[in-house]
DNA sequence: GCCAACGTTGGC
DNA sequence: GCCAACGTTGGC
């Protein structure tokens, strides 16, 4: 199977990149969103995502992380104390799924929204879409090879 | 801070 | 199953 790609969005003041880039490795939790939520348990380990910082200024890509866990149960549906926390969902059948992430690449400059609606292959893309709210968004090679040549970097 | 757009909930 | 009300997201 062929790596995917995906986007992954996080406020910056909340956990950025430079954030992933202290800590390691983190579980990617909190995602409360069917959709997203089937693309977290589609994403196999190597696969690799953008990193997103939405809310912020500038909003846009800051770096390139890879999946380094796979889908597992989301630790804070359980925890009552967590504003994550779902009361409906069982243990015996986990609603909410997290991956664990570790940071790539971080790009020289954020690539801006505006920047990317500026790239063809991202005219199709949910991200740059008015209304969409999407968490978790898959992403087409094309459109990932495109991010970073305009981000101006390579991967190692 | 504003507000448009969206997903979810729950009454019926 | 419908749909109004609500809470949330996220760009600006």
């Amino acid at each position: 199977m062929a790596r995917a790609y995906w986007l992954l969005k996080s406020e910056p003041d909340v956990f950025g990149y430079a954030d992933l880039e202290r800590v390691g490795t983190e579980p990617w939790n909190g995602v409360r969103n069917y959709q997203a939520r089937n693309s977290l348990r589609a994403m196999k380990v190597g696969d690799q995502a953008l990193f997103y910082h939405s809310n912020a200024n500038p909003t846009g890509v800051a770096g390139v992380v890879k999946i380094v866990r796979a889908a597992y149960p989301d630790d804070l549906q359980f925890d009552a104390s967590s504003p994550y926390h779902d009361p409906r969902s069982k243990a015996a059948d986990p609603r909410w799924s997290m991956v664990d992430v570790a940071p790539l690449l971080a790009f020289p400059q954020v690539l801006t929204l505006g920047a990317l609606r500026g790239l063809p292959a991202w005219a199709a893309s949910p991200l740059t879409q008015k209304g969409t709210r999407l968490s978790v968004v898959p992403v087409t090679p094309p459109q990932f090879r495109a991010a970073l040549k305009a981000a101006g970097v390579r991967l190692p």
